[in-house]
RNA sequence: GGGCUCAUAGCUCAGUCGGCUAGAGCGCGCCCCUGAUAAGGGCGAGGUCGGUGGUUCGAGUCCACCUGGGCCCA
């Protein structure tokens, strides 16, 4: 049924679309931003507070963008937003990490046997082919997201300006004699032919060989024996035999040495194999566990020996090899770091050119790292025949039969292990001794070791959160020294050189400093073909043998040495001061970017680069079980933007507390598009009930506005201030509930359902109809800017719909409306309307309405009306003050807030005498209410504004109460 | 196996110095409205605070151990 006084009310009206259709409006969006080059426009406007850098981690140029860079990128936009709205320059300078492994290996992969033909320069040129087409399909992802900056020009670790300042960084570790060459076990990919990084190595669960291997103590005469402890091991009739356990027999032509633990007791073991009584030594502790393991039923124990009596002077024959090379003999080493009692027989094989802690026992006690396996993984010469040119694995297989053949062998079988694989080719790595260049964590000439100049940087810097700190200080103290060369060729070529007469290696700072003035003039890939002329200038003499005539070199920096310098090629290159407000990356960073950073930052200018660091969890998916493609768990960002639009992704991001695991879903980013709704729909509403509002003409002063609206008001500024806060701390996901609870309860639910009276109702341009919206218009300019920095192309959207704000507003902060809300200021607190006693008591107000409701739907729920606006009704407070003080509010006033059409407050006793309906509060369970009476409702409804007045049908025209009549009157 | 870390309604989060009958919003269920309408409002049901011990008058909170996840390392 049409009503004929519809027309004249004043109802929302707005051209700020419901719908958000974000998938198609966003990109338009982001087209407008490039066309009016909004990031531009932000740099070149004023910033009072000064400089905050957020310098971006370079993410590897290498496939699509995935949930968890999104994430990243997300919260590092938000930052820069935020920053920029407080008034900071806050430039957003985003760069790629392009070098490395994993795109040589798949350059080299789509080559195919091509590769081997081709030289350095052109597999290079294909490698960076490769990683701009890839930062290209990045860049443009990213910027879906809505993520803002420099993008045209982002940083490049391919750059030749960028490895120029790279080199000149490095040249501060030659410097300072940091670079050193030595023969180290390292883990080596024979598949790839290269030495792989720790973050270069992947853990899967293998399954390897596992066996009890016999070594024979070489006997003494018992007299000659140091001390009485070790005259039973020499004075028994049967042979007697260490006992290891070994999962890699292929690592057993490279035994060196046996480790036992000083303070462990071992136990010999008398059994019998193969028609012959032996004797094993093994840990007491894992005597019993052995001898099952090794089906030694009959194992009497004999006589026992300290771990620390077991390594004076007792050698071993070596199952199948010769002596030693570069030693006299194989003998037992007291060593607590090698053994541990969790499995294997407390005696542990020792082969320093095939492990790393075999390789730092070997350090310790002079022994030689003796490495029989060639770089593709294969046995070498120094071997016996039958194993020479096999590969490691199938070593295992032969090292087995021949050991069982020769009677050394116990037992074999099968066992589970971690074993790490390499991270591009996923082949199992191995452990093998070679020549590469390694930065030194602990040497200490004069003044402090790298590693504890580290750790005395790591106190300057602000971690977020607070645990991180513990965790890279630990992380520094414990690292090995840096591997920094690669037998790759993607990737800055080392500036050494190699004495062609004498082998001397050679490697100063000058020398790297002029390589970095040829990288910057030619690209480092210019290396591959130059002279030493070319690089040099003239050829050194060599410290050695003075000779001048070197080989040049032909590994390549690990890419951690690109991306660790980028403070000082992509920072301080364009003028930010280092060290920079802040780094923010995924916890893996801890070992990568952060330390990297961390260690090149101290070396080069004697600080960190970053006076923040934060870190975020990694993306899991609903079960908080890591995502894999094999798992079919992950969550495409690309396709969420598509289905969803990236504002609601963003929404998302916010939502969550990023300091741990981040839990992800298309049903948990779907269900933010609720929470999305929420808060664009209440903007809207605001938006709508503006549209004839002229804020220079009609906005209404402080003193001349209604309670409710000032109170809002004071809310808001209570708003602006927590969620400042919670900005300032980095707690998005605080600032959505902030949000998105005062959207909920104090607008939606509340002071807009209660305003829709006077909004739709009163006269267009009545006093309290203009103060709600003075209120209103300051609310939807502060929280369109509050919910920019997350929502940004909403928050835009919203912003040009707002209307125009006047000169000299007192109420809004900003007089100008600028083109674009990342232009415009974050909102400041102003104390003035930070009103705490009239927040306090419209909180209690608040309470009151909620006990009211909860009452009176009782009677909704019997049937007894539909609507609030068609009841009369009787409150009855049991407490005397609290009536006193609604009665001081007005029962008028509370009817308005609780939508009734009249409101009697009366006393217990009271409402004994009114007719009635009646339906009991609870008095006992902390409400304010001891009963509402649902009296009869005298009055008729004005057909307006549907409220039951007493003043309906009073005069022409009858069926509209006495506000009504003179809103009507005075349009015709 | 080691270091660090996380665990509170279906979901996302609060819960300060130990005082709690453990809160919120969303979602869900029921109801109302149809003048925010692919909207709006109300009420309600949801929890052994991962588990087990301990300290304490009192533990979601402190301690120990365990389980399950995550990152990093072996």
């Amino acid at each position: 049924m049409a009503n004929v006084y519809k027309s004249t009310l004043n109802l929302p009206k707005t051209a700020f679309p419901m719908k958000a259709n974000l998938v198609q409006r966003e990109p338009e969006t982001r087209q407008r931003w490039a066309k009016m080059d909004l990031y531009g426009m932000i740099r070149a406007a004023a910033h009072p507070k000064g400089r905050y850098i957020l310098h971006d981690g370079p993410p590897y140029a290498n496939g699509d963008i995935h949930i968890g860079t999104a994430v990243n990128k997300i919260l590092k936009d938000i930052i820069v937003k935020y920053k920029t709205m407080q008034g900071y320059d806050a430039p957003f300078v985003p760069g790629y990490d392009c070098h490395g492994h994993p795109i040589e290996h798949a350059v080299r992969r789509e080559l195919a046997g091509k590769a081997g033909a081709m030289s350095p320069v052109e597999i290079r040129r294909r490698c960076e082919a490769y990683a701009r087409k890839f930062i290209g399909h990045q860049s443009e992802q990213f910027q879906m997201l809505g993520v803002l900056g420099r993008w045209d020009q982002p940083y490049l670790t391919m750059a030749p300006a960028y490895e120029q300042r790279e080199m000149e960084t490095l040249a501060h570790l030659a410097d300072q004699g940091l670079i050193h060459r030595e023969l180290r076990a390292i883990h080596w990919c024979m598949h790839c032919e290269t030495a792989l990084a720790e973050a270069e190595l992947e853990y899967a669960d293998d399954e390897g060989p596992s066996l009890y291997v016999l070594f024979k103590v070489i006997k003494q005469n018992p007299d000659d024996a140091l001390g009485i402890a070790q005259a039973e091991l020499y004075s028994a009739p049967e042979p007697v035999y260490l006992m290891i356990w070994t999962t890699t027999p292929w690592t057993l032509p490279a035994n060196m040495a046996v480790a036992v633990h000083p303070d462990y007791e071992y136990v010999a073991l008398r059994f019998s194999f193969r028609n012959e009584k032996r004797i094993a030594i093994v840990a007491k502790e894992l005597a019993e566990t052995v001898k099952q393991a090794a089906g030694l039923s009959d194992a009497e124990e004999l006589f026992t020996i300290k771990g620390e009596d077991l390594a004076k002077n007792v050698t071993y024959e070596h199952p199948f090899m010769g002596p030693p090379p570069g030693a006299e003999a194989r003998c037992v080493c007291a060593d607590p770091t090698m053994v541990a009692l969790e499995e294997g027989t407390g005696l542990v094989h020792s082969a320093p050119g095939h492990g790393r802690e075999d390789n730092l026992m070997g350090l310790r006690f002079g022994i030689p790292t003796y490495s029989p396996v060639t770089a593709q993984g294969r046995m070498d010469e120094s071997v016996p025949d039958w194993i020479q040119g096999k590969t490691v694995w199938e070593a295992n297989d032969i090292i087995l039969k021949h050991l069982a053949e020769s009677g050394h062998l116990v037992a074999s079988g099968m066992t589970a292990h971690r074993y790490p694989h390499c991270w591009r080719c996923r082949e199992p790595v191995i452990f093998r001794a070679t020549e590469q260049w390694f930065v030194a964590l602990d040497k200490a000439d004069e003044g402090k070791s790298l590693r504890h100049r580290a750790l005395e940087a790591v106190g300057g810097v602000h971690w977020l959160p607070a645990w991180t700190e513990s965790r890279i200080r630990a992380m520094i103290e414990t690292r090995p020294d840096w591997c920094i060369s690669r037998q790759k060729v993607w990737d800055v070529p080392i500036p050494a050189l190699y004495c062609k007469a004498c082998g001397q290696a050679l490697l100063t700072g000058d020398m790297m400093r002029a390589a970095a003035k040829f990288y910057g003039r030619h690209g480092s890939g210019a290396w591959y073909e130059a002279t030493v002329e070319d690089v040099f200038g003239k050829a050194p003499a060599c410290p050695n043998c003075d000779a001048a005539d070197w080989r040049m070199e032909t590994d390549v920096f690990d890419v951690w040495l690109d991306s660790g310098v980028s403070w000082a090629s992509a920072c301080e290159v364009e003028g930010f001061e280092v060290p920079v407000e802040l780094y923010i990356e995924g916890s893996d960073q801890h070992r990568g970017w952060f330390q990297s950073s961390l260690i090149m930052g101290v070396v080069a200018r004697g600080q960190p680069p970053f006076r923040t660091c934060i870190t975020h969890g990694f993306v899991v998916d609903e079960e908080g079980r890591k995502m894999s493609k094999s798992l079919g768990n992950t969550v495409s960002v690309l396709d969420e933007v598509k289905r969803l639009g990236a504002d609601v992704v963003r929404l998302w991001t916010s939502s969550v507390d990023y300091t741990c695991d981040i839990r992800a879903s298309d049903t948990l980013i779907s269900s933010l598009q609720d929470a999305y709704r929420k808060i664009r729909n209440t903007v809207r509403f605001l938006v709508g009930n503006l549209a004839d509002f002229g804020a220079g003409t009609d906005t209404v002063k402080p003193g001349g506005m209604e309670e409710i609206d000032r109170w809002l008001l004071a809310r808001l500024q209570r708003l602006v201030a927590d969620v400042t806060a919670e900005m300032e701390a980095f707690q998005f996901h605080r600032v959505y509930q902030l949000v998105h609870l005062f959207c909920v309860n104090d607008l939606s639910a509340f002071y807009l359902d209660v305003q829709k009276d006077v909004l739709y109702c009163d006269a267009t341009a009545s006093p309290r109809r203009r103060s709600a919206q003075t209120a209103m218009a300051h609310v939807a300019e502060v929280l369109v800017r509050l919910v920019a920095p997350v929502l940004v192309h909403t928050a835009e959207e919203a912003w040009s719909h707002l209307p125009a704000p006047a000169e000299g507003n007192a109420t809004l902060r900003s007089t100008r409306r600028e083109e674009s809300v990342h232009l415009a200021a974050w909102p400041q607190v102003d104390a003035k309307v930070l009103d705490e006693d009239l927040l306090a008591k419209w909180e209690w107000l608040q309470d009151v309405r909620r006990d009211a409701y909860a009452v009176l739907e009782a009677f909704r729920r019997a049937g007894k009306f539909d609507k609030h606006t068609e009841t009369r009704v009787a409150l009855a407070v049991a407490d005397a003050a609290e009536l006193q003080r609604l009665r001081e509010v007005g029962a008028e006033t509370l009817a308005d807030l609780l939508l009734v059409s009249e409101l009697l407050l009366v006393a217990p006793e009271e409402a004994e005498t009114l007719e009635g309906e009646k339906a009991m509060g609870n008095a006992d369970d902390g409400k304010r209410l001891h009963s509402a009476t649902l009296l009869v409702q005298e009055y008729a409804r004005c057909e307006r504004c549907w409220n039951y007045r007493a003043s309906v049908g009073e005069a022409e025209p009858e069926d509209l109460c006495a506000r009504c009549r003179q809103v009507v009157a005075e349009q015709t």
